[in-house]
DNA sequence: GTTTCATGTAACTTTAAATAGTGCGTGAAA
DNA sequence: TTTCACGCACTATTTAAAGTTACATGAAAC
């Protein structure tokens, strides 16, 4: 299957708006994530819809965060990008009217509940602000590594 | 993303196999669940590989269980067709240089071996011999129901 | 006010992975 | 020796994500 990396692609342009403080252009964001600005756009939509960011347009413009990063979470991120599938594997029919069907169905449908709602809830412990101090430790650990490297994207 | 089936469909295979008895060829299990007979044959593979079901050519030829029904779990039948990946999403980048992806990487695969670990936990937990007897109570129910259906597949 | 910059959005195209299908080879039973 | 049924390599189709183009809208600069 091709996995979906939008959640993923979505948190590291909120980190970088973040770390930037002044609003950053869709251009600007798609370079740093090697991708294209309508693709940015598109995946911030979600967030501006629910509060989380703002756009402006004209000179000047760009994204800006609009929230406490604390106040973030990544369940909240994943909820305003419209809540896409978790998990890689589905029933081959739904609704079926073949009873064998159904009570594979049922026992796959039970664990893939469950993973999701574990997961779901992992998201929601970690906020914007968790995963910004991990970058400023990173950060920290780089440049005191022997092999440091200037460049923050590579 | 296209979400792969075929742990539910070899799942549902095997099952018809089960109930059927004596051998089936993949053409009429491919009836069964409406596909194509090379379809079954290659989901079969790896189960007959791992030593789950048995193949036979020529007349009188098909597969056939080759274990217990409890000896068998989602778990091993999971394993035995490759272990394909059960989460939906993931990074944008593998092994990215920029910090905050690798942050925002980091979190995202926390809460994904979680959800997978749970998920297997559950697989390994439910045997084939629970799936039958979850189909034959589901058949009990059907025949008493004042809308009870003579078929099996729907 | 008009030029420039930037987002908003609706198409369309490309790409990756699952699934479907074809053709031919092999081996066993009738 | 014919028929049946699996084994496998290869190709085609399908689906959803990702990328792209095109154009409209609105705000700031001049």
């Amino acid at each position: 299957m091709k996995r979906d990396s939008r959640l993923s692609g979505v948190l590291h342009v909120l980190l970088h708006m973040a770390e930037q403080g002044e609003p950053m252009t869709s251009e600007q964001l798609a370079k740093a994530m090697q991708t294209h600005p309508v693709v940015i756009r598109r995946i911030l939509g979600g967030l501006r819809d629910a509060g989380f960011v703002h756009s402006e347009k004209g000179h000047g413009g760009g994204w800006t965060i609009a929230k406490d990063l604390a106040d973030i979470t990544m369940r909240d991120v994943y909820d305003a990008i419209g809540r896409p599938s978790l998990m890689a594997m589905g029933n081959r029919t739904e609704a079926p009217g073949c009873l064998v069907e159904q009570a594979v169905n049922a026992a796959l449908d039970t664990g893939f509940r469950e993973a999701e709602a574990l997961l779901l809830a992992r998201f929601g412990e970690v906020t914007l602000a968790a995963l910004a101090a991990d970058f400023h430790a990173r950060m920290a650990a780089r440049s005191l590594s022997p092999t440091a490297q200037e460049h923050i994207h590579g």
